[in-house]
DNA sequence: CGCCAGGTGCGAA
DNA sequence: TTCGCACCTGGC
């Protein structure tokens, strides 16, 4: 299937670092595992070739998950308008969508990243998956989907272990475990503002106010929120000089208000791709 | 070997 | 409230 897109760079948006279970092929396609189907995508031009283990609804799902319905360019042109200054680093990003990830598995997947490097974040979702996700051939290629709450539901933390999450197993079992006994909800979280958000994730053992940002970021399309990491450190104190992560947040909030998460994002792809 | 990475929890001050 | 340290794992 064939889906024109404008304002849409596939490569730059898989690869800056919001999602970790894709591959890129040697036509330069990339395979990507999303909730209940993998796909294979490829970009020529203003096109994306897409094809699927499953097409049904493929349009919508595809639209969704790249959030290819979102008015980037006005809000490019607000950052413009805050920055004039900006006009660099929304060049280099042009094209670059914030993805609409699953949610469990975005919670699991940042729970991780807390002192882990990506590949080893990779390893032990794909670890996860094949252990309690389904399997799926496509391309005459076995992957395997994230599980369901149900299926995870099984999980022990020794089985975790194994799966190599190192100390972040009994953190992953605890949010399983909460989320059977409802004492947490997942979905609550539409009906709260970022800021309740951010506490109700951090009540989560494993979940700090970093992985509580890129999970909300990622996960909910929260743009008011926004993890400050190496990169952005670098940007701030060549471009700004200003050092220290309150410092930061506050200077990029007040400059950029419920926009921040973009820009951030913005900024960390424009400093990632220049070192 | 020792160091450290997409941080966070924990106990001590 | 803030501070320092330990922490699975694996690549360098």
């Amino acid at each position: 299937m064939i889906l024109k897109v404008n304002n849409f760079n596939l490569k730059d948006t898989v690869t800056c670092g919001q999602i970790f279970r894709f591959e890129e092929l040697d036509d330069s396609s990339f395979d990507i595992i999303l909730t209940d189907r993998v796909i294979n995508i490829k970009q020529e031009n203003d096109n994306l070739i897409i094809n699927s283990s499953n097409m049904n609804n493929i349009e919508e799902v595809i639209r969704n998950y790249f959030d290819l319905d979102y008015d980037y360019e006005s809000i490019n042109n607000k950052l413009l308008k805050i920055d004039i200054n900006n006009k660099e680093i929304i060049d280099s990003c042009y094209g670059l969508k914030m993805i609409n990830e699953p949610r469990l598995e975005v919670i699991i997947s940042y729970i991780l990243s807390s002192n882990n490097r990506v590949p080893q974040i990779k390893s032990a979702l794909d670890n996860i998956s094949k252990t309690y996700g389904q399997k799926v051939i496509f391309n005459n290629k076995e992957y395997y989907l994230f599980p369901s709450l149900e299926e995870l539901s099984k999980c022990d933390i020794e089985t975790l272990r194994n799966c190599k999450t190192g100390f972040r197993d009994k953190y992953i079992y605890e949010f399983v475990q909460k989320i059977i006994n409802k004492e947490f909800d997942i979905n609550l979280i539409d009906n709260m503002n970022s800021k309740d958000a951010l506490n109700y994730l951090m009540t989560l053992n494993g979940v700090g106010e970093k992985v509580a940002s890129c999970i909300l970021l990622f996960g909910y399309h929260r743009f008011d929120v926004f993890p400050i990491d190496t990169w952005v450190k670098k940007y701030m104190k060549d471009k700004y000089n200003i050092e220290g992560i309150d410092n930061i947040r506050n200077f990029t909030y007040d400059k950029y208000k419920e926009l921040s998460g973009i820009a951030i994002q913005y900024m960390f792809h424009y400093k990632r791709n220049k070192n």
